[in-house]
RNA sequence: GGCGCCGUAGCCAAGUGGCUAAGGCAGCGGAUUGCAAAUCCGCCAUCGUCGGUUCAACUCCGACCGGCGCCUCCA
């Protein structure tokens, strides 16, 4: 039984569809007028991962994104780079897509733009004025706040919290509290024609015409950072619930917010103040969001987007992750055991840890042990890894079963001495990859492992490897002779040059260092 | 001021009313190795402070201290 926290109740509750065997999820997407930052990926990640693990516990899922390209910051930015809209909106799409796509976030359904939304934006906010809870002034259309009984329930935010927007629309409202549904055009911005005039759609229209399109009235799922629960979330549901009569999304996700941590957000006790004594708040809050904020494909040039991921996942979603360089350093390296299994694995048996089928189902998964001590082990972790996710995805429980699964595997192979190849039979190695299967089971609902890592950098040139085959045999010679001296003079020298030797019953590997 | 979150080992971080308080990074000791590397084994916390509830709390309640988020655009 799955439980999720849903924030409308500030409870872990039973998760039951809306209609059997289905799930209808949503995600708030970016706004389209800049390169993503890691802030941008934890939605995509986590949301990735409850949906694999939703598809494996048995539900057919569809997940709707929603790209915003049309904003008044798109509005702002088009103008600075003085190009068109729709042009910045192309390439910062792009940009957002091909950060996710190397994350392996690829479970993603549909990608609404709101451009491509305005007849269903348009009905939306014509149903809302028909039925009451909305009306049309000079051009604009505002939501009447006070005709939303229950607006406030999802924030615990009263109306006096939805302060003016200060922008001189005060006197076409009747409440300051009240929101845009539709915003009339200046001239020379882009605009799209309306019962009310040229305009554009407000922010939170969008996410409630898109998501009644894709996925009807009434859905399972809604996600999003934490950030959009007040003013976003909470209009979202007011726009929805007031013209359906009925319930938006049954639970909604909420996860917590990067943070970056810099020099100033590091230092701890005294020197915090020390630091901070000179600035401002405010401005000591820039400077962490503007490291935070570096682009997104610019980190993935110093990190494996699957350190990204398996960091993004180490931390329970709710909670707030602080983010480092040493951090996924630190990442980098326990991620190491991964791989170096994987490789051992490749060794002894002779095939790709890759190529192994995994089951893709819990149910295809479950399995009787008997009495096969490492099977028993591995059926256990098995069963203390879904404990985890069952209980609101917690992917930082579930991490620690994937490094105990691999230790166990790792043993298994040790005290088997399965690196000798005299050693291995048939019985032992199908053992070891029906363990491998599960490990593969339950890592994919994660995402993690799914295909290989590319090189760290050259490696698989066809000179470097005879080179290599050379100073190794060389190097297997001196050994033989006890000639140590020598030995470790190639070893040495092959290390300043960044390559690891490693000796092995079966003989000598080399990689390149990390 | 309003709404909310957090405080677990050197760092990151799961979790629980009573059983050995996961895991990772770093560190230390050992097995293995010609020596290494890798791997395995072992060691390394009484859970911010104070008070309450309870047979029993790190886990529930309260106060306090400390850190943080949102309330304007933000994933």
């Amino acid at each position: 039984m799955i439980r999720v926290y849903n924030t409308l109740t500030r409870n872990k509750e039973p998760f039951e569809t809306v209609q059997p065997g289905k799930v209808g999820m949503y995600l708030c997407g970016p706004t389209v007028y800049k390169p993503s930052h890691i802030g941008h990926m934890v939605g995509p990640v986590i949301f990735d991962a409850v949906k694999r693990y939703l598809v494996y516990s048995g539900y057919k899922v569809t997940w709707v994104v929603n790209i915003t390209d049309v904003d008044d910051k798109l509005i702002n930015e088009s103008n600075a780079r003085g190009v068109q809209m729709s042009q910045l909106a192309a390439e910062m799409t792009a940009d957002y897509m091909n950060n996710i796509q190397a994350l392996g976030v690829d479970t993603i359904d549909h990608f609404p733009r709101c451009t491509a939304t305005m007849p269903e934006i348009i009905e939306f906010t014509k149903q809302l004025i028909d039925r009451g809870y909305a009306y049309a002034t000079d051009g604009d259309v505002y939501f009447d706040v006070v005709k939303s009984k229950e607006y406030g329930k999802l924030s615990h935010r009263g109306l006096e919290a939805m302060q003016g927007d200060g922008g001189g629309m005060a006197d076409r409202k009747r409440s300051s509290a009240d929101f845009a549904l539709w915003k009339s055009a200046k001239p020379g911005e882009p605009s799209w024609d309306s019962p009310w005039g040229k305009g554009r759609p407000g922010w939170h229209i969008e996410c409630s015409a898109m998501s009644r399109s894709l996925l009807g009235e009434t859905f399972d799922i809604h996600g999003g950072g934490l950030d959009l629960m007040f003013p976003h979330h909470e209009n979202e549901i007011a726009q929805s619930e007031c013209c359906h009569g009925k319930p938006m999304a049954k639970y909604w996700m909420h996860n917590g917010l990067v943070q970056a941590s810099d020099e100033v957000g590091k230092v701890g006790g005294r020197n915090t103040h020390a630091v901070e004594g000179d600035l401002s708040s405010q401005e000591a809050g820039k400077i962490s969001k503007s490291k935070g904020s570096q682009a997104f494909s610019d980190l993935l040039k110093n990190f494996s987007p699957e350190a990204v991921r398996f960091f993004i996942l180490s931390t329970h979603y709710r909670r707030p992750i602080d983010y480092s360089e040493d951090r996924l350093k630190e990442i980098e390296t326990g991620m190491e055991t991964f791989y170096r299994f994987f490789k051992r694995y490749e060794r002894v048996v002779g095939a790709s840890f890759y190529a192994v089928a995994e089951p893709k189902t819990r149910k295809e998964g479950d399995f009787t042990p008997g009495d096969d001590p490492l099977l028993k082990t591995v059926a256990e972790q098995r069963e203390r890894f879904l404990e985890s996710m069952d209980d609101d995805f917690n992917t930082g429980g579930g991490m620690a079963v994937l490094f105990d699964m691999v230790r166990t595997l790792n043993k298994f192979v040790d005290d088997e001495k399965l690196e000798e190849p005299a050693r291995r039979d048939a019985k032992k190695l199908h053992s070891l990859t029906d363990g491998v299967k599960t490990f593969k089971e339950i890592a994919a609902t994660m995402g993690l492992f799914r295909k290989p890592v590319e090189a760290k950098s050259a490696g698989d040139d066809a000179l470097v490897g005879k080179l290599m085959e050379l100073l190794i045999e060389l190097r297997a010679e001196s050994r033989k002779k006890k000639d140590f001296a020598t030995a470790d003079r190639i070893r040495n020298g092959l290390l300043e040059a960044g390559v690891i030797l490693e000796d092995r019953p079966g003989g000598t590997d080399w990689s390149v260092k990390a």
